[in-house]
DNA sequence: ATGGATTTGTACGTATGTATC
DNA sequence: TGATACATACGTACAAATCCA
């Protein structure tokens, strides 16, 4: 065979002692010096060769060890999961994301993160990158999951793509994607059960109703009291959205505490109970004295003050690593993600919740 | 500027000559021997820069005529910045990473997010990742940024490789990468000035040796005892790495506080001065009755608790905003990141300091 | 069409540096 | 610590492709 030159003929021969001595990714190549002499050339004319086989991705060379055969797979595309949230700081999101995070750099995964901040245009623009980018899979946690999707045309993309797509926390109605959430109708249901086995029969709510948690929690909240046979009070039925939140609490909630129509309340999460706390010492009340308070999410802020807020665990980091493996499990193997998975919750008991004599 | 070796900085100069005189694709560089003479180089380290380029895409070569300046929009990429930070979830990290995505999502770029969890292997396996990906740009928080770094190669590597590079918290000084921080020491210095200011003349301190920021505030905090003539019992300074933090809470800080050999304590972060009121009130002394506090970063901590914390404030998001801006600048404009930059700081005053009677 | 100058490609030699075991 | 194997870098010589006078 006559080739155009020694370097050419000896990257064929190299490719053919790899293929006809069947050498596995890894296996060592011999020794630069070895192929010198075999081949009669010079140490430069090897390297040649070497280098061109190392550009093609067929071997790669390590100082001081050798060369060796390449893994033809590792060629491909680098592994990248897009993930979306609503927040990125706040509250127990960080723990969430440091699960993905985990989770998916031990298989080899880089984590693309973009983040929302609740808004549906940032969420159709967030959507849109992951698919220019083509990840191989995606993880979303939904903006105002309680409300119609604007953006329900980006995932259908994204199920025409053939990428993976899991959500968390929440789902949306209209779209066949499943989700990885916890049980928030169960929540709201032993967040009210607490109050009421502590002899509370007054039991007021705070909900936010723009994500499926808020409503879950709250239908949790409202079959407990029925359930119970307490009577609810629309007006001790507080509900916000993320834009009305501060006005809320500053009036709505504010009188409901000045006015003491209550005995104990449920809160959305422990950011609320947190904000919650602030109105009842300003108003001259104490906890668990004055009011019960049972939250929900168990973050650190349940933990943080003095006055230890019961809370309604939240996985946090489990649920984000399990939306992980079911992504990565769907890429690798095509398992199919057709089912939701649920997370059970139960009560972290502190000293916010008093029992009352009858 | 220092190069592992000529032909990367070679290629370097090849890279920015096409930057600086704007060359199109298609127009042709000067030949391997003008580069030879003007570089004072062998022939040989002249290909090998321009082959590595072949390889890169930046350039095509043909036999007889020279070498031209390659059309990269035949592998138009994505543009993606690289953030590597300690931790992802715990306290102002979340707010840190947060800063950067608002900043870069604004241009158009995607973050890969990696955490190293105070790990230097992971740091290495992150630069890594990040250089297989080929980002456009970096952000790093360093990992135990007070001891040798063992990934200094890596670095460099960024640097032959064009990837600009930039630092936030902390710096290597091995390293020459610039870095946005806060100015620790005199952090330090103004925590221990609170303390004097309100007369307290025994005060002790706890920091965090693992990074420069603790070293630096510790030396604040030295320089204004000696400043403030102020004797320091050695016993009473505690210093800690992220492994021996919990030991030494529980035993050195433990015992400090049981015998109440101070009346002020600077901590090295709100973590810390959390931790460190479980222990004063498990001791039965109180805040700031009993022990005055000063802390460092004003994070949510240090306003969660009813003995609200006074703390040396950290920009956090603003930091992260610095980093990203300064990171796209240099991408897109090639302007260069040579001089670190440092926020001022300042103390948050609140209820954990208490005036002495002399 | 051709020869000479230019430019990249191939090839050999030698020495020393650096990473790994 | 020494031996091994790849990396860097200097040198030389000639071949092949291109361009132009």
């Amino acid at each position: 065979m006559d080739f155009k030159s020694k370097h050419e003929y000896l990257r064929y021969v190299i490719k053919e002692y790899i293929k006809d001595n069947g050498l596995r990714p890894g296996s060592k190549l011999p020794t630069e010096n070895e192929f010198q002499q075999q081949y009669d050339v010079s140490r430069h004319t090897v390297r040649l060769a070497l280098s061109n086989l190392e550009n093609e991705g067929i071997i790669y060379k390590e100082q001081g060890l050798g060369s060796f055969v390449a893994d033809p797979s590792s060629k491909k595309k680098l592994k990248e999961i897009g993930v979306i949230t609503t927040y990125i700081s706040d509250y127990i999101f960080p723990y969430i994301i440091r699960g993905i995070e985990t989770e998916i750099s031990k298989s080899g995964y880089s984590m693309i993160l973009m983040s929302t901040n609740n808004d549906r245009d940032l969420e159709k623009k967030a959507v849109q990158m992951m698919l220019e980018r083509n990840v191989d899979g995606l993880i979303v946690e939904p903006t105002k999951s309680a409300y119609y999707n604007h953006n329900i045309g980006m995932y259908l993309k994204l199920k025409e793509y053939g990428i993976p797509t899991i959500m968390i926390n929440a789902k949306y109605d209209e779209i066949d994607i499943s989700s990885v959430m916890t049980d928030d109708y169960h929540s709201g249901f032993i967040a009210v059960k607490e109050l009421v086995d502590n002899h509370h029969t007054n039991i007021g709510g705070i909900f936010k109703i723009d994500d499926r948690q808020g409503k879950e929690r709250l239908k949790g909240y409202m079959a407990a009291c029925y359930e119970f046979g307490i009577e609810y009070n629309s007006d001790n039925i507080i509900v916000y959205e993320t834009e009305t939140m501060q006005s809320t609490m500053h009036n709505e909630v504010n009188a409901m505490i000045k006015e003491a129509r209550v005995t104990g309340i449920v809160c959305y999460n422990d950011k609320i109970a947190n904000d919650l706390l602030d109105i009842i010492f300003e108003n001259g009340y104490s906890i668990p004295k004055d009011f019960s308070i049972v939250s929900h999410d168990n973050s650190y802020i349940s933990s943080l003050r003095t006055s230890l807020i019961s809370s309604v665990e939240h996985p946090k980091d489990e649920l984000g690593k399990k939306a992980a493996q079911l992504i990565i499990d769907s890429i690798e193997n095509g398992a199919d993600i057709s089912e939701d998975y649920i997370f059970d919750t139960h009560l972290v008991r502190r000293t916010s919740v008093r029992k009352l004599e009858d």
